[in-house]
RNA sequence: CGGGGCGUAGCUCAGGUGGUAGAGCGUCGGCUUUGGGAGCCGAAGGUCGCCGGUUCAAGUCCGGCCGCCCCGACCA
């Protein structure tokens, strides 16, 4: 490809309304070109990009015998009424009409559509195990769009399905796809985590997550660097901790005034934030409140929240609803002076803690050296704690990393979530009707352009990894006025497409700081500087990667690159 | 969904107190230059997000709407 030809347009400024890396890079590099909010044009080097890392993907997924197929974009009503997935799935279903009035949404998930096609089809547990698969595009109406390809609206997932008759054999199933990922992603070059998940509203028996590190990302994971165990931050147990060994000081009220937040707390009673009892007010269901009591130094975990009291439709109380309840401000409920009815529940960090500072639900005034057993006693203990750095890991005990990742891949062991509902039944081999084991199998295609760029950037541009990169060698022509220069240029080009590399030739007018800068920006692994040194017999060849230079005869410079692309794909 | 901000040339942005729109970069033409986003000369390019109001006069003031970004909540 000559580049004087080529859809590939770079911009010098910095685009203002990006602040992740990849959204940045992509857009400055021309990758990317936003339509509207969340909804974005890949231009021909993200398709590129796109196209290498669905093969990849295509590749092992074959390898583990799925087959792949193209479902609808549209899909009917009717078939998410049958899973009730209509109104649960809320908001973020873009909906539509058609000319008659029929009602259908565009496809967040397609676990409705295979299973439909899969129960019109399948009869017999002679067709079973099967795994099915598509990539396609996918619409999600998010409350809340950001970083470019991170979390768009719309966006090019690959996910597959498998079709079991027995719990043994699902397992079976989820491992396979289990290893098929671990293979995508590593060869991919992408420093990813498998993590323990929440099965979430999807349903289903278990569930991991493949987050990548970077620091934009909506996924916090936990790991243990000792027995390897990591989870999604969110499902990580937090026990009771042990019960300190402290002497127990006489309690005492003291005049606390205008003191809000634990850290003024904190600070003026001159006590860590571990020592004070921190309350807080939650409304289930516009009616219940809930009164959550947790140690200062930690923060609530709402996703444990909703497991625990069963229903996502909850929040925060309003300062309105705290003083018409409590007599008090936020800041100053505790659990002397409880009114009646509100249910309370402590979470095991508490557990153990003396000379607790807790508040009387009273404006400006709090308890110090508060004990358990002595001063009040313990209600009902939960684990609704944010998992934090250097908690101890549920398994072994060694204190937990806790890192920031984006996900890529998703993978349910689901059971009967869907074919039961929607009465995907096979024939066994003893004659009866039973629901199709299902699983399924997600991974972020476009996503994980973005997730390249987090991980392969620096402050000039993106380095892409050989396999995925859009074109593997860019030749650049320094002086285009140079007749011998344009000549080697030419003849390298050629012997490059000739030999199967992917390459782009830099034959536009521009300055040579021009064409180095962009690149460095755009991120070719490779190039071939033809310049000064032809005059020698030479050209320098660089690798984006590493910064190493070669200089290596004109007549060997092509077999010299084609060698390291073939090495850096192996 | 709560809070904040922005919308003027392709991009980044400037346009006290109302007086009919500018810069840099990019683009086009010419000359010069070619190992790290070159220089000089010239030119084109705008329904100032949309609708309404106030006014002799609105990019500027007022009202409504739309779009986009950021923080949080949310996020198989």
């Amino acid at each position: 490809m000559r580049w004087s030809r080529y859809f590939l347009f770079t911009e010098k400024e910095e685009p203002k309304e990006a602040e992740a890396p990849s959204h940045r890079l992509l857009l400055k590099a021309g990758f990317i070109k936003q339509a509207s909010a969340g909804i974005y044009r890949l231009l021909p080097p993200a398709y590129r990009v796109l196209k290498k890392i669905e093969n990849i993907v295509r590749k092992e997924m074959e390898r583990s015998g799925a087959q792949e197929l193209l479902l609808t974009v549209l899909n009917p009503k009717e078939l998410w009424e049958e899973t009730g997935r209509w109104d649960t799935y809320g908001d973020e279903l873009f909906k539509l009409k058609d000319r008659n009035g029929r009602e259908y949404c565009l496809g967040p998930t397609h676990e409705e559509e295979i299973t439909d096609l899969v129960r019109k089809v399948l009869r017999s547990y002679r067709q079973l195990p099967l795994i099915l698969y598509q990539i396609q595009v996918k619409f999600r109406d998010e409350k809340r769009p950001r970083f470019g390809l991170i979390r768009a609206r719309e966006f090019i997932m690959k996910d597959a399905y498998s079709f079991d008759t027995d719990e043994m054999s699902a397992m079976i199933s989820y491992e396979t796809m289990k290893f098929a990922y671990q293979r995508i992603f590593n060869k991919l070059r992408l420093n990813v985590i498998m993590a323990e998940a929440d099965v979430g509203q999807i349903g289903g028996s278990m569930s991991h997550e493949f987050i990548a590190l970077t620091d934009y990302g909506e996924a916090k994971v936990a790991y243990c660097e000792n027995c390897g165990y990591a989870a999604n931050a969110e499902i990580v147990p937090l026990q009771k901790p042990e019960e300190e060994q402290e002497e127990e000081k006489p309690m005492e009220k003291v005049h606390t005034p205008d003191v809000h937040t634990i850290q003024e707390l904190a600070e003026f009673l001159n006590v860590p934030p571990s020592k004070i009892m921190k309350a807080v007010l939650y409304i289930v269901n516009e009616k219940e409140p809930i009164l959550v009591l947790i140690r200062g130094d930690r923060e609530i975990d709402e996703n444990k929240l909703e497991r625990i009291i069963g229903t996502d439709n909850f929040r925060l109380a309003k300062d309105e609803e705290v003083i018409k309840l409590f007599g008090t401000k936020k800041g100053f409920i505790g659990i002397f002076n409880l009114p009646e009815g509100i249910k309370v529940l402590w979470d095991n960090s508490l557990y153990g803690v003396k000379n607790l500072v807790v508040a009387l639900n009273e404006p400006d005034w709090h308890y110090i050296n508060v004990n358990p057993g002595r001063d009040f006693q313990y209600g009902d203990f939960v684990d609704v704690a944010q998992v934090k750095e250097n908690d101890p890991c549920p398994k072994c005990g060694t204190p937990l990393k806790v890192k920031k990742g984006l996900e890529l891949g998703h993978i349910f062991l689901l059971g009967t979530r869907y074919s039961e509902p929607m009465k995907a039944y096979f024939t066994d081999r003893d004659g009866k009707e039973k629901p199709i084991i299902m699983g399924c199998y997600g991974i972020g295609i476009s996503r994980i352009i973005s997730a390249l760029v987090e991980q392969y950037h620096d402050d000039k541009g993106i380095k892409w990894p050989t396999p995925v990169a859009p074109f593997e060698l860019d030749i650049i022509l320094l002086n285009t006025k140079d007749e011998q220069q344009e000549q080697v240029a030419e003849k390298l080009y050629l012997e490059a497409e000739e030999k199967g590399i992917d390459v782009i030739y830099d034959d536009r007018e521009e300055s040579a700081g021009f064409k180095f800068a962009d690149a460095d920006l755009v991120g070719f692994p490779y190039r071939i500087i033809v310049g000064r040194k032809v005059k020698e017999g030479k050209v320098e060849v660089q690798s984006r990667t590493s910064g190493e230079k070669w200089d290596v005869e004109i007549d060997k410079a092509i077999d010299f690159v084609k060698e390291k692309i073939e090495e850096d794909k192996k």
